[in-house]
DNA sequence: CTAATGTCTCTAGTAGCTATAGGTTCAAGA
DNA sequence: TCTTGAACCTATAGCTACTAGAGACATTAG
């Protein structure tokens, strides 16, 4: 049996996340030893790096829910899951060429800054006048996609 | 002078979402008709387009804040918008090349799929051996960038 | 046995809004 | 002028997926 921070270590994930996942019923409540504190299966391990990979990947919690059910039951068709990944992959085309948009919109914006004073700046100018961009679609409607930013800042 | 609510659509912004900039500082206190609504001169405008425009670009809020000081100050070198949209840019090129990373992830997950049963899938598969993945480099850190997802669910 | 580390629960905070409840004010039609 | 309906007000809670902190208890190495 694992304490929770081992478990945590092994699957690459913190140890308050964990709480968090069994609080929200995405892993089912531990064991407790004696003295309350929270003992693992090792097969939860597994379970728990199905989790973290379906993150990395950009599932929402939701869907990883839903794939846990279907991995809990071999006998299903596959295709339930495979509309989720696809679903999945749909909304990572979306976003990537949403911020393909924006990168030329932003590149656009950085190459005619002529560096002087804030006033003929075109960072500034083109920010406050949507008209001078190129492909003024940037507005459009973005997909669900999980932005887990765990390095950022 | 115009109410909340043609300034929200005149800019393509909600009024409750104006109302919150107001709150955090991103706007200031709009003057009050003898009812205790808001009023705001037409000036306002272009500043709640300046940000509507820099939101759908991506830039976080706090960004915003100093590009809206440096607009206010046009005597000031351009060097700190440029600046703050360097790092815009740079951080939707962190993401882009992320994004694209889970994309063949997923594309591989999706495309091996044999519809069969769950038990065999690969989708579950995949998700549970991390090895698996020909780039198992997805879990990066990622770059801080806003994901506004107004059109989602 | 003690000290250090790990763990417990609970609460609150992050970004950027959105939604709801319960009340007030405004503008247009009868 | 009255009335109706839309727009407005404040305040609070909710969303995702965690993260951080406080204060107390458990476990383990030396």
């Amino acid at each position: 049996m694992l304490s929770i921070g081992k478990l945590g270590r092994a699957a690459g994930v913190k140890v308050p996340t964990i709480r968090y996942y069994e609080q929200i019923g995405l892993l089912s409540p531990a064991t407790r030893s004696e003295g309350n504190q929270r003992l693992y299966a090792p097969e939860t391990l597994s379970r728990l790096a199905f989790i973290r990979h379906a993150r990395d990947l950009g599932f929402p919690l939701e869907a990883i829910r839903d794939l846990l059910a279907l991995q809990d039951d071999p006998h299903q068709p596959c295709a339930a899951a495979d509309a989720i990944a696809q679903a999945q992959l749909q909304a990572v085309n979306r976003r990537i060429s949403q911020l393909n948009a924006l990168r030329c919109e932003l590149e656009k914006m950085v190459a005619q800054c002529a560096h002087g004073s804030v006033g003929e700046c075109r960072v500034i100018e083109v920010l406050g006048n949507h008209d001078l961009c190129l492909h003024p679609d940037h507005d459009e409607g973005h997909g669900p996609l999980a932005d887990h930013d765990h390095a950022a800042h």
